[in-house]
DNA sequence: CGGTACATTGAGAAATTTCAAAGTTGGTGG
DNA sequence: CCACCAACTTTGAAATTTCTCAATGTACCG
């Protein structure tokens, strides 16, 4: 599993962030999920909350565990893997996030984070100010239900997930990602035909599934040669789904 | 790891579950933990709440996966495994639920249970109608609060449960375990000496672990035979508590 | 006594990691 | 355009960890 990373995977330095700041509200208003998401009914037209916009080149961080943070996260373009660090220096990733993802519903009451996130592609996220978010929760009891809605559906995917670790070999593992990625793609319109974006590198993919990059390597390489998926510069290729949906025995 | 279990482990029909039924809502004003846990803050002296008592012996089921439940479920006495019940008949511990856990904040919306519940000892509970309690919380914007901090726990929980299926070996997840059980058990003041309640059996633990009874057997045996940990009729003892933590490394 | 749940052991098989070393690719500065 | 570098991918072989199969032993209960 991945290291703690070099100093290039993480932020070089605190006086020079590769982060350009910027300050709008409107840019929610013309994110192609409307109100689709949480964050956009959240934002929604009347809300005043004035969302500050950042951006982060791949392989840094977008946050750190441990920060302490008066705002809650939005990824709105790209995407980013959040993991925890353990104290030996390995990391396992918890979870994909994609535009329109909240990092942490749960970051709504604790400022200090509790994992780490970092950006696989370059990303483009928003922070909105928690006591801002919190004071439209207080007043809006649907939106704490559907808030906590979110909360729900990331307990489910993380119960999943232990499942996954603790029960199930590599194989089935990466097929289960594979189609939960290929799910979320076809959700967003980002499946054209048996293609779709995955910009994860086999040390992500490695750091999701629990395994080693080398593992991983020769478990696509198998899966290629046996005409199943094809992983290519960033795009994804479903050859036989069938196949895919047998090994992932769900 | 367990198979879908025999029909001993599961409720044996419908008709007659092992259970007696009762109502009572004076059980909770005797509770030991008074409102230190959030079932007491919930059903505080005014709230009205009315909780109606179950039991379950060991080794039959509290919840099953796929219920539909109008109640809450709080542990009152004995312990309890929540567990991920896997396709191919193979299970997945997610936790240990023992006196004062709501087996699932989240239940709170969402009235089809998600996961199993399992006893493991002979097992007390109450469930509160999801509609007072959900009444409550939509009066007292503090408990939603405390309800998220709950929630937020639980998720940090399964992050580490996460890490520790996904990138650490066997002996390391047992020590970790152990020591965590060893922490609850001393918080509730049923630490004594080296010595605490552990009621768990090899296979419960091989549930948690992700990993299979026979292998969980050669690694307590190990520990014994090396004078860092004995766990013998239910009950534990801490050998080595520094050797512990350098297996469980945190 | 018979049965069920549970613990224990041995031996071989399978999955996965580790170590070591090349091969690739894309971007950068000269 | 080329050399070079960093990030990634690929391969081989040996070492470890963990699982599976097959028995046997043990304690408690009705």
């Amino acid at each position: 599993m991945l290291e703690e990373g070099p100093d290039l995977v993480e932020i070089p330095s605190q006086p020079s962030p590769p982060t350009r700041p910027g300050r709008t509200s409107s840019v929610c208003g013309n994110c192609r999920f409307g109100e689709t998401r949480f964050c956009g009914t959240l934002m929604g037209s009347v809300s005043g909350i004035q969302a500050a916009q950042k951006t982060v080149r791949a392989r840094y961080n977008v946050v750190r565990s441990g920060d302490i943070k008066d705002s809650v996260v939005v990824i709105c373009e790209g995407w980013a893997l959040s993991y925890m660090q353990l104290s030996d220096g390995k990391r396992q990733a918890l979870s994909i996030l994609s535009a329109g993802d909240m990092v942490s519903p749960m970051s709504l009451l604790e400022r200090r984070q509790t994992f780490s996130v970092q950006a696989v592609t370059d990303v483009r996220y928003s922070m909105l100010p928690r006591r801002d978010v919190k004071a439209r929760l207080q007043h809006d009891f649907d939106l704490v239900a559907a808030w906590a809605r979110l909360v729900a559906m990331q307990a489910h995917k993380a119960h999943q997930h232990i499942a996954d670790l603790g029960r199930r070999l590599a194989p089935a593992r990466i097929a289960s990602l594979i189609l939960q990625a290929r799910r979320q793609a076809d959700e967003v319109g980002d499946l054209v035909g048996d293609t779709f974006p995955f910009p994860l590198r086999q040390q992500h993919i490695a750091d999701l599934i629990g395994s080693t990059t080398i593992h991983i390597n020769r478990l696509l390489g198998t899966l290629r040669k046996d005409a199943v998926f094809e992983l290519s510069h960033g795009v994804a290729r479903v050859l036989d789904h069938p196949k895919l949906l047998e090994m992932a025995e769900d």
